[in-house]
DNA sequence: GCCAACGTTGGC
DNA sequence: GCCAACGTTGGC
């Protein structure tokens, strides 16, 4: 059981949108590495933060896991979809997507807050420069962040 | 809107 | 294979 931070624009997919549906498709992952883990290294039933990203709030905004194996990312043969590759094709797809299903929405653990917490200080997602919409998070990581979320919002 | 950081592209 | 130019991400 591996655990993982997932950046979601709550635009495009907010942690609502998750709690309404309770099972996402996670499609418009365009940077091969967050793909090689999608291919190589999540499982159904590994956990997942939901992070909200490029939005006035970033943080943590629920959990989540990983609800199905992969399949191609279908908006990548679509013309009309944003994440369209006319480089790609049916037959060596290039971008893959899975389902990610609702756990529970928690507060929202403001970027901020996780910024200043020395337990939290290894997360890839702050390290500096970092871009990757999905990373690794360490089972030391997932229980501080779920202790901190027991707290009150400062 | 700015800008730092990083990934990708393409000429050579 | 190098690397400059360009595009994107994402916090502020």
């Amino acid at each position: 059981m591996a655990f993982w931070l997932m950046k979601s624009e709550p635009d495009e997919a907010s942690i609502d949108d998750l709690v309404r549906l309770g099972r996402l498709p996670w499609t418009g992952v365009r940077n091969y590495q967050a793909r090689n883990f999608m291919r190589d290294a999540m499982q159904l039933g590994d956990g997942v933060l939901f992070y909200h990203s490029s939005c006035p709030q970033p943080g943590v905004a629920g959990l989540a896991e990983i609800a199905s194996g992969t399949v191609p990312d279908e908006t990548q043969f679509d013309p009309a979809s944003p994440y369209f590759d006319p480089k790609s094709s049916r037959d060596a797809p290039r971008w893959l997507q899975l389902d990610v299903s609702l756990v529970r929405k928690t507060r929202l653990l403001p970027l901020a807050e996780m910024r200043t917490a020395p337990e939290l200080a290894t997360m890839q997602v702050l390290q500096r420069g970092n871009r990757l919409s999905i990373t690794p998070v360490t089972a030391a990581e997932w229980r501080a962040v779920l202790k901190r979320l027991d707290r009150a919002s400062a």
